[in-house]
DNA sequence: TAGAAATTTGACCATTTGGTCAGGATCAGA
DNA sequence: TCTGATCCTGACCAAATGGTCAAATTTCTA
């Protein structure tokens, strides 16, 4: 069942290339608005030679939301219940943040799939996400009731940390045209966060005055 | 210049059919995803009936866009300077998160637009929206100088808010594979949101302790 | 209710687009 | 360097799609 031969030389570099270049449009133009053209244009090879390595438009789309659902988890999965709640959340904020910063098409191509309602993933919400959401939400739950956070919904908690972060990749454009150039969304959105959360999650009568610090 | 005959009532019956089968169309399929013959089907038209009133596909989506642009603002631009801080802000919130219990389909649309590099309404962003924040994040500005709000960078404020109530009617498929049947995530959301920033918009040391409701 | 104006339609067209295919070029290993 | 496998291309195709148009039908008004 696996795969037989591992991939050539050329197989490998154009695979990625394709891959690179179909992520770029499909990202900003979404499955529907890309064209193969585009894409084989993009990638530097021709049309037929595409199709040569992935069997349809389809496939390739597919290819790269798997991959990108491979690590899409990874900063939640991060959080640990046995470290300190604020900074186990901050934490997670601040991976969620470079992810725009650093994979901002993927964030876009993710959107893209979400907004359509998510055709193609369907699966992975209702089930892997789902399950590891639904994990977390109950460590944060745990935190609260312990008294070590406030008490917050850890849904819509979780929720807004998406939102709040992702908006930076996924809506870069009008943050770009209204913060003007020459400033850094990332840097200006990750004091904010940090601070509006840690403000928001602290207990409002301090239990202990443990750690200031 | 001005429209020389008032629309005839087959003119504003089937214009607006069209308009509400195209926002249906265009903010679950995007602009190029979205296709002639789904928005007449969806309006109960013929194709050619469609072009009848509007000239071209782009015609149809220009004209949802600048109504929908014409009501986009409403929320922010009633945020008022002489009233309380607090209250402000936190009805500003509920206001947004009204849009995207009521006019889901208006947001998608204006995250299509913005997702695909906001091609068409550029101007709007630079132009109207950008002086619009600008004005009231200067208003909250102030508030904090005045010691009414704690000190957070009111742009990033603003995006927050944006991005966590659009999330609602944007990301909807995915909130509610994740919460479940049952369960209102737009009533959720309102709760959650007023706690969070009404502890995180909080002033440290509450200068005084005037109007406790 | 006759006739003009407005509305609707079927048939049609050009372009775009995803995809195929036969054959040619190139590469790796013996 | 020979040869089989891999890689690549030009030419082509069918379907989808945005859009046109002349003619038919319906609606409005005098």
């Amino acid at each position: 069942m696996a795969s037989a031969k591992p991939p050539s030389r050329i197989q490998q570099k154009n695979r990625r290339a394709i891959l690179d270049a179909a992520l770029d449009v499909f990202s900003s133009a979404g499955f529907r608005g890309a064209t193969l053209d585009q894409i084989a244009a993009a990638a530097a090879l021709s049309k037929p030679n595409l199709l040569y390595y992935f069997k349809s438009k389809e496939a390739i789309h597919r290819a790269l939301l798997e991959d990108l659902l491979d690590s899409w988890l990874d900063p939640l999965r991060a959080l640990d219940e046995q470290g300190d709640p604020m900074q186990e959340i901050l934490g997670y904020v601040r991976r969620k943040l470079e992810m725009s910063r650093d994979a901002p098409r993927e964030s876009r191509l993710f959107a893209n799939e979400v907004l359509r309602g998510a055709p193609h993933i369907q699966d992975f919400l209702s089930g892997e996400l789902r399950a590891l959401v639904d994990d977390k939400a109950a460590v944060i739950s745990k935190w609260q009731a312990d008294g070590r956070l406030a008490p917050l919904d850890p849904h819509h908690l979780l929720f807004s940390i998406w939102s709040m972060t992702q908006h930076y990749a996924d809506f870069e454009v009008q943050v770009a045209l209204i913060l003007g150039p020459g400033v850094d969304p990332i840097a200006g959105a990750g004091r904010f966060l940090e601070t509006l959360l840690s403000r928001g999650l602290t207990r409002s009568e301090p239990a202990e005055p443990d750690h200031q610090l």
